[in-house]
DNA sequence: GCCGTCACG
DNA sequence: ACGTACGTGACGGCA
């Protein structure tokens, strides 16, 4: 395409290539602020970089076609050569949509991104963590009142293309202002430029670095499975004397409901259910139900934890490299994708086939940090009810003093099961349950259900006052927070309809909560990254789990890094108990887990 | 593209 | 009479 190879196109848009660049350099350098964004093919990691749009400020901007666009563009190095000032100068400040994979594209590269001010997807984020799209067109509408909807960029490059992405440069640049003005205005500005703008550096490092997985335990662990499988598909059928897909949920309603008249115990949406509470009540009647459970287990085992990682195993690395979305929950919390590496099995006696895939470097060791019970001490911490902060501060087994003030016996007298059900309950507390869903959990009647929750409040009086004290202030102002001013808005606490009022409620409370546990492993992540870097060490955080974090630390390291890991985490912030972090580590994920 | 199910904190 | 504990992501089945 001759016109990228330094023409100048019609209209307010240029196309830069190599002849013309050093001039246009020269220019950017003398800027104070820039907006960037990538053209990019694919999410995450895996991402190629096609181009990149700049605008130097409202309506001017120029795309540069890379080679990673094929017969396009420019290589990479005479890129970096002449853009390494411009990117790597603090005092040039980059406004853009997606900083997080900026930093993945650069920093892999070993070309430092500095003087990031501004990233309109992690703003909007902030402002309003339940909106579902933070991309520059949905933005643009909102906060601009400007329609931008470009058009999908093709595969090819086009002029069209380009043109997309150069507007889109100009868009962000003035969404810059409008976004930081009510960031300003909410109080969220230290926010985002303190720690989700920090952050999204650290995602990306983490990213980048991904972690190891043997492949061949993996393959040899889905072989097993499918031998399993076979057997039990086998003794399924020979039970319900024909065969039928196990895996669909309405076949096998079918057979349970239907061929073999067993009594439904719930409903769905669309007919009877069969999970697994379903499975064990019908249990007792016939053979089928324990088979389908042992069945589920291992194929979502093998489908979604074994053979799905193993593909995404990248052949040059051995290492998955996840997605860490910070833009997702309503909470603050980070999801992962691709895979998600949050909720790999932990439970369950084949969890650890899974987790000893996972393994550290050779050289290196995980060690994994885990704040312990961070959501109860939250709850002593932000209603400050006496009971509940002197059992922390004297070191107690939180669960053991709640059960001997539920049950009325001595700490000593608490039996397993009554220090269970105070498990529930304490967990309870945090979602907001009812007596109908502790029964549930317990098994136990709803009366009796009942009458632990009132004797939990009755006890940690400080508890309830904080819940309704929680549940009005989110009325009146629309939104709850949590320690650190993050905001979530709540228009279900205005609905007329009952079910949906009471689900706000649950929110309202349950979201400063865990919110505020998700703004004080963020700071720790953006704190324990700052000194990794400062103290040149070669160890490295690489995954986040909400309450824990695991790093791959080198064997000469070790000592260090403990201590260093579990001083940050724990002095993240001052509350009024103590907060705890246990330490584990090993030579894979079982190990340290 | 939705549903049911199930893995995690 | 009804639904009933917060927050996620991914899989297979099915329309």
């Amino acid at each position: 395409m001759e016109d990228a190879k330094g023409g100048l196109y019609r209209g307010e848009f240029k196309i830069m290539g190599a002849p013309r660049l050093k001039d246009l350099v020269k220019e950017l350098l003398e800027l104070k602020r820039i907006a960037l964004t990538a053209n990019k093919s694919g999410d995450g990691y895996g991402a190629l970089l096609k181009g990149l749009a700049v605008s130097t400020g409202p309506g001017r901007a120029f795309y540069v076609p890379l080679s990673e666009e094929p017969g396009a563009g420019m290589d990479e190095k005479t890129f970096f050569e002449s853009f390494k000032d411009v990117l790597n100068r603090k005092r040039i400040e980059k406004l853009t949509d997606d900083s997080k994979a900026l930093f993945i594209y650069f920093n892999a590269r070993g070309m430092p991104l500095r003087g990031v001010a501004m990233d309109t997807s992690l703003a909007s984020y902030l402002l309003n963590p339940s909106r579902q799209d933070h991309g520059v067109g949905e933005l643009s509408f909102e906060y601009l009142g400007e329609l931008f909807e470009g058009e999908p960029p093709r595969d090819a490059p086009t002029e069209d293309s380009y043109r997309y992405y150069c507007k889109k440069a100009c868009l962000i640049w003035e969404l810059s202002d409008v976004l930081e003005k009510r960031l300003k205005q909410d109080g969220l500005y230290t926010l985002l430029t303190r720690m989700e703008m920090p952050l999204a550096e650290v995602l990306a490092d983490m990213e980048i670095a991904g972690i190891k997985v043997d492949k061949s335990r993996l393959d040899d662990f889905s072989k097993e499975l499918e031998r399993e499988l076979h057997m039990l598909e086998k003794t399924i059928y020979d039970a319900a004397g024909f065969r039928f897909n196990i895996s669909s949920p309405k076949q096998l309603s079918e057979v349970l409901f239907e061929h073999l008249k067993l009594r439904p115990v719930k409903r769905t949406r669309t007919g009877y259910s069969t999970d697994e509470e379903v499975l064990k009540t019908l249990a007792v009647e016939h053979e089928i139900p324990r088979h389908i459970i042992s069945y589920r287990q291992l194929s979502k085992l093998k489908s979604t934890y074994v053979d799905a990682i193993a593909v995404l195993i990248d052949p040059a690395t051995g290492r998955v490299h996840t997605s860490f979305n910070q833009t997702v929950t309503a909470t603050g919390r980070l999801s992962s994708s691709r895979p998600n590496l949050q909720n790999i099995p932990v439970r369950g006696g084949l969890a650890s086939r899974v987790r000893s895939a996972f393994v550290a470097e050779k050289g290196f060791l995980f060690l994994s940090a885990d704040y312990s019970q961070i959501e109860l001490r939250l709850v002593a911490h932000l209603s400050g009810d006496p009971a509940l902060l002197q059992a922390f501060r004297r070191g107690d087994d939180i669960h053991t003093i709640t059960a001997s003030e539920i049950f009325g016996t001595a700490p000593s007298g608490v039996t397993p099961d009554m220090r269970r059900k105070a498990k529930a309950i304490n967990f309870g507390i945090i979602y907001g349950m009812g007596p109908y869903g502790l029964s549930v959990e317990l098994g136990t009647s709803v009366d009796e259900a009942r009458t632990y929750i009132e004797r939990y409040f009755e006890h940690y009086g400080s508890v309830k006052d904080f819940i309704d004290r929680t549940i009005e202030e989110a009325r009146t102002k629309g939104y709850t927070t949590t320690l650190f001013g993050r905001r979530r808005f709540i228009p279900e606490l205005r609905s007329t309809v009952d079910q949906t009022r009471r689900l706000g409620e649950r929110m309202a409370v349950n979201t400063p909560i865990q919110g505020s546990a998700a703004d004080m492993i963020k700071a720790s992540m953006v704190e324990i990254h700052r000194e990794f870097k400062a103290l040149g060490l070669r160890s490295r955080m690489i995954l986040q789990i909400h309450d824990e974090l695991l790093f791959e630390v080198h064997e000469r390291e070790a000592e260090r890094v403990e201590e260093l890991v579990k001083t940050r985490m724990e002095g993240v912030l001052e509350l009024k108990v103590p907060i705890v972090v246990n330490m584990k580590s090993g030579r894979n994920w079982a190990e340290v887990g």
